[in-house]
RNA sequence: GCCCUUGUAGCUCAGCUGGUAGAGCAAUUGAUUUGUAAUCAAUAGGUCCGCGGUUCGAGUCCGUGCGGGGGCACCA
């Protein structure tokens, strides 16, 4: 007699054992309809499930993120099925569930062709037509690993090897050709995956993610519950193209990349330019935050990375150097070595602290070749490094002002949607538990302040010291990892750092690493990509372009160009041979913030027409007034 | 680094089963003097990523190296 107890409260009483569909009926007939599995006391569990006792059930539809999974999952088994019809030597591995969609990754010697994918894709449609049923059975451990090795099934019998032997071993048979070992739960049949889904790509993948394991085959597919929303998600990949930084790198002629240089940065004249805007921006804002901006070698000595500990630890990401006298140097991969020596430099007493150090400095890293991606990964990059010198008592205060300084940065320049990662102290890890504690309340403190979201990852610290990661999410959606502030109980012992206190005894200060965008030449990807080449006028490498509307007006244009430079607005006068047409869509692609029309009307009354890039509205403004008002606007955002 | 894929003019791309290269845009020159997203014409432009091989003959086929792209692994 289980009584079911529903989510808004209603009880229902059943005669006897009862099943997920018969709940659905009973509440409504399109429920039913829409059904695909349930939640039986927090357990998701198939439809045909038997409840026997007293329960709280959920019927889950498509329109739960749960009802959404599991038609990915079961798009996942029917893709495993029909590769294996098609392609019977293959066997299957594993097959989750995604963002946007699932894969499943399949060991085979032949590699799959896209060709191979559209195969895969309509022996998929022609299995959900079949609307094959799903049985689920409960299989003894032995029997299950003898079954998949007789079938030559080696990764699935790994796999059940793995698995807790309290764990029940549930195969799921779908039609009577095939099955699969799965957690479940799954459709009951086939048809209701619908045909809102879309193999995507292929790719390599290691066995269980460990690249000294071989490596399988994975087909990623996405899969929605409605035509509409598997279009709306391809529409969505086609956006993110268009705005991909290293296209409009090229068309707005900022940088590029060659072969003698793989990962390293050839930047142009309009991309410098965004560079330097952006490093005069962030030392404004330093300077009245009380940093001290320095610079150090690009190239040290051996002993010092030994002394610092990358020598051991990050070696291998290291680019060295030997001189013609044998001596071993190594190009810096991080700045903080270099900057510990600086104030190591001279006597420094309790009176100096906390005494905070910036510095743009460009480092080199070896990363392996498969992870470079445009701007976003390279082997040389500037970061916008800081290290404060603190006592113990000063970390939270400066922790603080670390975390408004970076906040106050990302608004300024349109990111306003941030979420703080928290990491605390790992399993292996230098110093005291008390400065530990410390130095974790004083980040945790600083974190409260914000009033903003963050994430704890626990055991996630560096072995020196907690940290926090700031990410931001930009306008399309996408999350990314810029600005960080790590709190270092350890390089400054390392490297013999230490101040006067105030009892006339040497003691080793604290020292925090900070960055606001990590990487200079990453942040400037992804500012591309979220605002579409669109880029602030005031950031904006080109900021206006003069056009006349023909020879006649050349001299005005040429004079209000050079008005606008006087003014410390970038601009150039385009005196080509084409119309005002050609001119307008040139500029325009090129994403040139504002263009300033020249003809007779102009002349006359010593105006210029405006046209702002995106908005085909123009407006007539006094030369005077207009650059009065552009140049404020130029400058940086600066209160 | 690993798997798949790819490399032709400044850019975007054609070039079928091997018979020494094409288009559009850009550039240059000329005509046109244009009022808000491509005016017309002519000219010039290429070690077909590098190296080796097969072949009478290679952009095309094979091997190898180096880049690019999509993933995996990595990201101090």
């Amino acid at each position: 007699m289980p009584n079911i107890i529903l989510p808004d409260g209603n009880k229902l009483s059943f005669e006897k054992k009862i099943d997920g569909l018969k709940i659905a009926e009973k509440i409504s007939h399109s429920l039913a309809k829409q059904a695909l599995i349930m939640e039986v006391n927090g357990e998701l569990k198939d439809l045909n499930y038997e409840i026997r006792k007293d329960s709280k059930v959920r019927i889950i539809t498509p329109k739960n993120k749960e009802g959404l999974d599991v038609i990915r999952h079961g798009a996942a088994h029917i893709m495993a099925m029909a590769v294996q019809q098609l392609f019977p030597k293959t066997q299957v591995t594993i097959g989750p569930v995604i963002e946007n969609g699932f894969y499943y990754d399949f060991a085979r010697k032949e590699p799959f062709t896209s060709d191979d994918l559209i195969k895969i894709e309509s022996r998929m449609s022609e299995i959900i037509d079949q609307d094959v049923k799903t049985k689920r059975e409960v299989w003894d451990r032995v029997k299950a690993i003898d079954h998949f090795n007789e079938i030559g099934e080696k990764y699935k019998a790994e796999i059940i090897d793995s698995i807790p032997e309290t764990e029940e071993l549930s195969i799921y048979h779908h039609g009577d050709t095939w099955h699969d070992l799965c957690r479940g739960p799954h459709l009951s049949s086939s048809s209701k995956i619908g045909k809102a889904f879309k193999l995507t790509k292929v790719s390599g993948a290691y066995w269980r993610g460990n690249s000294n394991n071989e490596m399988l085959q994975r087909i990623y597919g996405t899969c929605w519950s409605s035509k509409k929303e598997l279009d709306e998600y391809l529409n969505r990949l086609e956006e993110a193209e268009k705005r991909d930084h290293r296209k409009l790198g090229k068309e707005m002629d900022l940088f590029h990349f060659r072969e003698e240089s793989p990962g390293s940065v050839f930047w142009h004249q309009k991309g410098w330019s965004l560079f330097q805007k952006l490093i005069s921006y962030m030392r404004i804002k330093q300077d009245n935050a009380g940093y001290y901006e320095i610079n150090t070698p690009e190239i040290l000595d051996r002993s010092l990375w030994e002394k610092s500990g990358h020598w051991d630890k990050f070696g291998d990401n290291m680019y060295t150097s030997t001189t013609p006298d044998e001596k071993v140097f190594a190009i810096k991969p991080m700045n903080c070595p270099g900057c510990v020596q600086v104030f190591n430099q001279g006597l420094k007493s309790y009176r100096d602290l906390p005494l905070k150090m910036s510095e743009f400095g460009k480092v080199h890293r070896y990363e392996p070749s498969g992870s470079l991606h445009g701007l976003l990964r390279v082997r040389a990059f500037t970061q916008d490094d800081a290290h404060i010198f603190c006592t113990e008592d000063q970390i939270t205060q400066e922790c603080i002002s670390v975390t408004n300084l970076i906040l106050e940065i990302y608004k300024d320049l349109g990111f306003e949607n941030i979420i703080l990662k928290y990491s605390d102290r790992p399993k292996v890890r230098v110093g005291e538990d008390y400065v530990w504690d410390k130095s974790e309340d004083a980040l945790i403190k600083a974190i409260k302040k914000t009033g903003l979201k963050y994430d704890i990852n626990k055991g996630e610290g560096a072995f020196y010291g907690p940290k926090i990661e700031f990410v931001l999410r930009d306008a399309i959606g996408r999350d990314w990892q810029c600005g960080t502030l790590q709190v270092d109980l350890n390089l400054p012992g390392r490297l013999g750092a230490s101040y006067v206190d105030k009892d006339g005894f040497k003691k080793v200060p604290v020292m925090l690493h900070r960055a606001l965008f990590g990487s200079l030449e990453r942040f400037i990807g992804i500012l591309i990509e979220n605002y579409s080449g669109k880029i602030p006028f005031w950031l904006s490498p080109l900021q206006s372009i003069v056009i006349p509307i023909s020879e006649d007006f050349d001299d005005y244009a040429k004079k209000v160009n050079s008005e606008l430079k006087k003014f410390g607005i970038t601009s150039e006068v385009d005196l080509k041979n084409h119309n005002l047409n050609y001119k307008i869509r040139d500029h325009s692609l090129k994403k040139i913030p504002i263009l300033l029309i020249c003809g007779k009307k102009e002349v006359d009354s010593n105006t210029v027409t405006i046209r702002k890039l995106g908005s085909t509205k123009h407006e007539s403004m006094e030369l005077n007034k207009f650059l009065q008002k552009y140049s404020i606007l130029s400058k940086p955002p600066i209160n």
